[in-house]
DNA sequence: CAACGTGCTGAATCAAGCT
DNA sequence: AAGCTTGATTCAGCACGTT
């Protein structure tokens, strides 16, 4: 019965394979502090799309987004959100993200089950697949909803963090991120894309280092190649993965395997000072440009570690790529962008190089 | 009786004061080419909301958009989405804005109604108001659904147009546009602003250059202070006005009174070649521009004759200029007009310069 | 001069679907 | 049935300048 499977352990830090309804009902109530859940979207495909030079788009035609009708798909979404309620601890919180064919569904459930919107946020793709007929606008974003498990619920919200994250300014409900491809994303044995809609991990560590904190359960039941669960070790969270598809397990598996976890000063976060510039360092953090943990250079070889939050730390001393730099060199104030080196192959890379770069992606 | 007044002509750039749904249901059926709808979000704002300096927020705290619960939010917008959706033409389409408090409910209520979904757009606010107790995310953005009748159904999409308008790449879903302030916020007589959610007339203008033609009627059942109907008198579409606060029709009807419409050439706007006129190639033979006979070529150097009655022939294969090329290439479709060239003094030249040459002699 | 680095350009690749 | 429909990124190839 539910009662006996109910009272078993927590299985963190592994993947369940099958239906996630049916799993979750088998999971102790109140225990998980955060989901993330990447359902469906029902995207209703027909016929297939060609470009303009009649090349075949690679769509989503898999088994697991069809459905018959909205309304079988707002009860599949009912159904696994009840599940996911349960499991959720009071003060805990869920993100769902979505596109126009199945968020409003889902964000009208939500608000049915008794959840309470906090906010939605748009991923704003800065490279998204074109419009190829010229019928409709570039489908540029998706959205995500972040919600509490009730109204006047308590829930994790590390602003400072999402703000230094942010270079110092509050972080908006909408995230310029790249799509996932090249090297982080996932291959089958074919050397094809494992999964069609696998997401960037920059949007997973944005999510986990403003709504969780180390130590925290996320589940994910919709896990697929895991990217999920690789940000959650990466940043010291426990996750628990559903998914199934067990072609999709082997891959996250032998993903999981390789990710490894920041160190423990990475992973503290500043409790909130700041500084003036524009263009985020934290964002070279979340897009993998620099990793938590590694060693920024400084003119005179000192070196100071880059933490999960954009914020770097030598010895006591934490702050903005700004704020340390004037702290070594005893000035009143310091260009960060300029000061602080990275080192690649042997050699000195400033990070205002990495700055450039994000800045001609950006247009 | 309901049959007597929708046989009522349409009331064109006015402004109607009352509910919108009922007067709505007052119209006739399939005479609006377009509707814009910013009904009320559904905010719940309790208590109020002060800025760090103890300063206190001006927020939406108007009877109007006090609603019981989400079922009697939902009952207000089926009414009224209803009765939008009867007097909208079969080609006609609709945009609803809103925020997360109440556009979940809005999508759902379209979908279930038979709308079909066509994008949702994001307008990304370049000046959002900071969120001052740093619980949540700065709320920098809205959400716009844009949808057709029916699915399947034809719409108005002006590609082209947004094309120009994005400096010749394609419009995407995710628009950064500034908040509606300056002298463009309409003031009451106290010099307040009059309406707590008055619109930028820069969304309103990329929708309807998009999405209507000149000559094209605009419904807006919530005018408030007309900014729907400014824009659509500037871009020479006519405009119906619902307002149910007969304070917001008096600014409303002030503000349209000194707005003025762009001249012909403004509003003249970047058309697609769907709707230059149609040339057939047979036209080609019979103007002696092609010879029947005479033989042309693709880019892989196979050729195909011209035969007197503009179809071509290679080998046993005989058909239209796309047919042939669609199946010389095995491809499932193919635009003739750039697929074939014919030579001149031992030049390629494509045959799409002729029909230009033809189209430009038709004006 | 050979060897190598840099920067430009154009081809190839690839992306949650859209008459 | 006609005939209209991309954009960002990566990488190889190559000219050119420096060591």
């Amino acid at each position: 019965m539910t009662k006996t499977r109910a009272a078993a352990r927590l299985p963190l830090n592994e993947i369940l394979c099958g239906d996630c309804t049916e799993i979750m009902e088998g999971l102790p109530e109140a225990s998980v502090d955060l989901i993330f859940a990447d359902p469906p979207y029902n995207l209703q495909l027909k016929g297939d799309l060609r470009r303009p030079d009649n090349s075949r788009v690679d769509a989503v035609d898999d088994a697991w987004d069809r459905f018959a009708s909205f309304e079988a798909y707002d009860t599949f979404t009912r159904a696994w959100l009840a599940a996911a309620r349960r499991i959720l601890k009071p003060e805990g919180a869920i993100w769902v993200i979505g596109s126009y064919h199945n968020i409003f569904r889902v964000g009208a459930a939500l608000q049915d089950q008794g959840f309470w919107i906090l906010n939605d946020v748009v991923w704003r793709k800065s490279n998204p697949m074109p419009n190829f007929r010229g019928k409709r606008l570039t489908n540029a974003h998706e959205t995500m909803i972040w919600a509490g498990r009730d109204q006047g619920a308590k829930y994790t919200f590390n602003y400072d963090a999402l703000k230094a994250l942010n270079d110092g300014v509050q972080m908006r409900s909408d995230w310029v991120l790249p799509i996932c491809n090249g090297h982080e994303r996932e291959k089958d044995a074919a050397g094809e894309k494992a999964h069609p809609t696998q997401k960037p991990q920059s949007l997973l560590h944005r999510v986990l280092v403003g709504a969780s904190n180390p130590g925290d359960v996320v589940l994910d039941p919709f896990f697929g190649t895991g990217t999920t669960g690789a940000v959650a070790k990466m940043l010291g969270r426990d996750f628990i993965g559903i998914e199934r598809d067990q072609g999709y397990i082997d891959v996250a598996r032998a993903r999981l395997d390789r990710v490894r976890k920041f160190d423990r000063t990475a992973l503290e976060v500043t409790a909130g000072k700041r500084t003036e510039p524009r263009v985020p360092f934290g964002q070279l953090v979340e897009r993998g440009m620099l990793r938590p943990g590694e060693m920024l250079v400084n003119g005179r070889g000192q070196q100071a570690k880059v933490r999960a939050d954009g914020t770097l730390v030598v010895d006591g001393l934490k702050g903005s790529i700004h704020q340390v730099g004037a702290a070594l060199d005893g000035a009143p104030s310091c260009n960060g962008w300029t000061y602080w080196s990275f080192v690649r192959d042997g050699q000195r890379v400033p990070i205002d190089l990495l700055r450039q770069q994000i800045r001609a992606e950006l247009g």
